[in-house]
DNA sequence: CGGTTCGTTGAGATCGGTCAACTCAAGTGG
DNA sequence: CCACTTGAGTTGACCGATCTCAACGAACCG
């Protein structure tokens, strides 16, 4: 559906990203060749072979799957420094695509494997992916069976979590996005960001930009 | 919370199980201890440390977990041949109880993975269970974003497909333990089974035997 | 026989979805 | 520079699916 049109930097390029942004500095971000995708083009799709692990290095990433009715279900969003692709059995199970234009570390998973049996902090470093991607999974379930004003403060707080900016957050997706991740309309988070800024607990400065006022208030939304 | 009596039958007992169930017939199987748990019984607690692998031999097992409000969200069921237990971390993050009287074979997971490491069909044996976890948790989300009648009819076609019965299916759950893994309340999913009965899709002999007349109408409603 | 748990059914309330109008910002092209 | 288009987001009115509350029935157990 989307086409393909990754793009190798080469060496010079990939020792200016290693210089500047302090992301391939393992032993695993060693093997990786960086790409670049744009906006809603497609890294891997649902149902190919799992052949590499992913860094994100800037930008960010959506695993999604259509169902049969058209909807979309987002599983899950990835930020700089997280890795994805890691699937536990061989084939993709969602695909991924860019939710905005972003900068991407792939590392052939036969290498990645390889290099983690002689180093097991490599080793480590996989586990725990997988082991993320796992917890990831569960606390999405249990997003997934509360109320929608819920469903929102929990999604605005995991996303601070994950920046670990103070107090402003940069929002790379859209309604839509977060929407289908929460499985809601796009309509209904709307409205409940604009219930929290009539309360006071965020304003927002525009539409992907929130400032969190009151987290604890959140917390207490989030259930 | 609840009282942990688990029973060790002993080895002329454990003989009996081998002879006549035929689930003690693996390498993996032959390290494990098998014990008997009664109904609501808790097997191990959210939060401890991961030290046994579980495995089923008769009866059923439901992993849940309770959240602030009270609500509880059941991860997933474990039907007899089913190995449960295993999570990607080193602490369970749900936990595990009896759904009915049951026998469990517990497995310490140190041997099995020193079992694992001589003996390559056992460390498949363990991926592939893993892997497993992981597309039933993908499974369970895009189950959770549906309408009722969509989860109670996959729920009963996923029930049916693990039971390779032909048409008649034992449930041995109640109808609160399904509603609380489709996140509904007891009300909408015995209303839907009326729905299904109504429309000559099932027949229900008992609450918790359901005859399956029109699987392909039931698939047709899973959407 | 009460008492208890489990499941079913009905009536009404509520939450979130649907449909539609509107604003705003960012192009695009005359 | 302005008219027009386009896409994203917000808001309102209404509707329907699911929840809540309540009554009732069936199975089980002392």
């Amino acid at each position: 559906m989307l086409h393909h049109t990754a793009y190798n930097p080469g060496p010079a390029n990939r020792f200016a990203l290693h210089s500047t942004l302090g992301q391939f500095d393992g032993p695993l971000e060693m093997l990786g060749t960086p790409m670049r995708f744009a906006r809603n083009e497609e890294i891997y799709g649902d149902g190919e072979p799992v052949e590499y692990i992913y860094k994100v290095l800037s930008g960010a990433v959506r695993t999604s799957k259509i169902l049969s009715d058209g909807r979309r279900q987002i599983g899950s969003f990835y930020l700089p420094g997280d890795l994805f692709g890691l699937e536990a059995g061989n084939d993709h199970t969602f695909s991924a695509e860019a939710v905005a234009e972003c900068r991407i570390l792939m590392i052939k998973l036969r290498s990645a494997r390889e290099l983690a049996a002689r180093d097991p902090n490599v080793a480590s470093l996989l586990w725990t992916a997988t082991s993320f991607e796992m917890e990831r999974a569960h606390a999405h379930m249990l997003l997934l069976i509360k109320t929608a004003q819920e469903r929102v403060a929990g999604f605005l707080l995991d996303m601070l979590k994950r920046s670990k900016n103070t107090s402003t957050l940069h929002l790379p997706m859209s309604r839509r996005e977060i929407a289908d991740y929460l499985g809601l309309t796009i309509e209904t988070v709307s409205r409940n960001f604009s219930m929290f800024e009539r309360s006071h607990s965020i304003s927002l400065r525009s539409s992907r930009q929130v400032e969190i006022h009151n987290r604890s208030e959140l917390k207490r939304m989030a259930a």
